[in-house]
DNA sequence: GCCAACGTTGGC
DNA sequence: GCCAACGTTGGC
């Protein structure tokens, strides 16, 4: 079981529109990264994610669950680029600003303050459970 | 709106 | 295979 970070901007695709994607999910598409697309093949059905929102927002709004790994991105001519299937698991409480993470020292080594353009990232465990109780979690969704 | 960081492209 | 030029992303 891994965690990850999925990040976008609520222009293209909102949390509500997650959301309302319901638990059948929806594909995340739109990823032309290969870093980003590799760690998306590297996805595990189950496996949970971060919400986040770049642009404007800057912050993790909520939790996701891969429910289909890897397969070709709908979007894309190339045939070169994937998309995992994500839903919404859950709204965070109390969403957790980028500020907040680097005001945190035992997250200065997330992707998202090392390489904050990666827009698909793997998140240890640690900093897994940190964000979510700083999200307002009482008891962390794991495997 | 600006700029730094990073990734990609293409000429050599 | 190197590197300069360019485009894009994302934080501020």
């Amino acid at each position: 079981m891994a965690y990850w970070l999925l990040k976008s901007e609520a222009e293209t695709w909102s949390w509500d529109q997650q959301k309302k994607a319901g638990a059948k999910g929806a594909e995340w598409t739109g990823v032309r990264n290969y870093q980003a697309r590799n760690n998306m093949r590297a996805m595990r059905q189950g496996d949970f994610g971060f919400f986040y929102l770049s642009g404007a927002d800057r912050c993790v709004v909520g939790i996701v669950r891969i429910v289909k790994e890897a397969h070709p991105d709908s979007t894309d001519d190339t045939g070169q680029w994937d998309c995992v299937d994500v839903a919404a698991v859950a709204d965070l409480p109390k969403p957790v600003t980028l500020a907040d993470v680097k005001a945190n020292p035992k997250l200065k080594d997330m992707v998202l303050v090392r390489n904050s353009r990666l827009s698909v990232q793997p998140v240890s465990a640690q900093e897994w459970s940190i964000i979510c109780k700083l999200g307002g979690l009482a008891k962390p969704p794991q495997a």
